[in-house]
DNA sequence: ACAATTTAGTTACAATTGTAACTAATCTGA
DNA sequence: TCAGATTAGTTACAATTGTAACTAAATTGT
């Protein structure tokens, strides 16, 4: 019952992002969840293919930082809705290439802006400086992420 | 394929909280989850407990910003590995108190530090003004997505 | 040339999580 | 006082997600 030694959870970085990241995901997905039938994968899928047209499932994959499965399950349900396009490559008949279709970018374009106003409304009050700052820090943070990783002994 | 006003994904605020959130908290679990059989939800609910004793479980819900099943649960684990201990008030009896227990405290203490380090490991390379600058826009960018909610029309 | 390995992507199943409906206790107002 | 509403917490079930095993194609080394 000593309680020194305590950790304030609210000022905890990683719990401070966790929350946060849910709060904005959930509100993200919700304005177009509703509307075009997107799920958080999917709409991911079509930001980068949006983004880059023919692109294999691997290396959206690499891309949107999504495991090959959570990749597979997304992009199969955009072929079910005729967002996504796949053409078996010619010469490896293993992977093909991704595009979005008419529809597709359809939905991308009413989504993207959208997006960013969502995006402009979040940083309205922080200052240049600020938001300079946090995207240096952002940058940072998942490089030193990354590098320290799981292996975290101590 | 006009593909003009494209969304660049790795600039995207939302999208990069979202790959960092997952990175910290993936390496974070990974720490303590094998060490102590305890899951995210679980340590969640050790921490609030440890920083305040004999909350109840909707206490517990809003400091941990889990909502209520989660919170059920993650208790009812704590309580059958008895880290938990539960008191049931006297004068509403629906609601109980809860508290760690000293095994639970144990798990606690060792846990902090390594959280502490984590953390400390991450920020190592963020120069004080830009912890700060981190510091505000993580407060902002909170109450600004608390505020703006899911009801974002466009 | 071909057995062994690697790579792309899918499928099957288990574990986790979210949603809704529920029980039990308390509160509220006529 | 007591019917209806509210609150705490749990349970049951559906949807999502993660893990492992799999198929099929390509590559590698001998």
């Amino acid at each position: 019952m000593a309680r020194r030694n305590t950790l304030r959870l609210e000022s905890f970085l990683p719990y401070r992002l966790s929350v946060l990241t849910n709060v904005v995901s959930t509100a993200i997905a919700a304005s177009y969840a509703r509307r075009f039938k997107l799920s958080i994968p999917e709409w991911r899928v079509l930001a980068v293919l949006g983004q880059t047209p023919e692109l294999s499932a691997a290396q959206v994959s690499l891309r949107t930082a999504m495991d090959k499965v959570a990749v597979s399950r997304a992009v199969a349900s955009l072929l079910r809705t005729r967002r996504v396009s796949r053409a078996i490559s010619a010469s490896d008949r293993r992977c093909s290439a991704l595009s979005l279709t008419a529809a597709g970018y359809q939905v991308y374009a009413e989504v993207v802006p959208v997006a960013r106003s969502y995006e402009r409304a979040l940083l309205r009050g922080l200052r240049l400086n600020d938001r300079r700052a946090l995207d240096r820090a952002l940058r940072l943070l998942l490089r030193r992420a990354s590098v320290i990783g799981p292996a975290h002994a101590n």
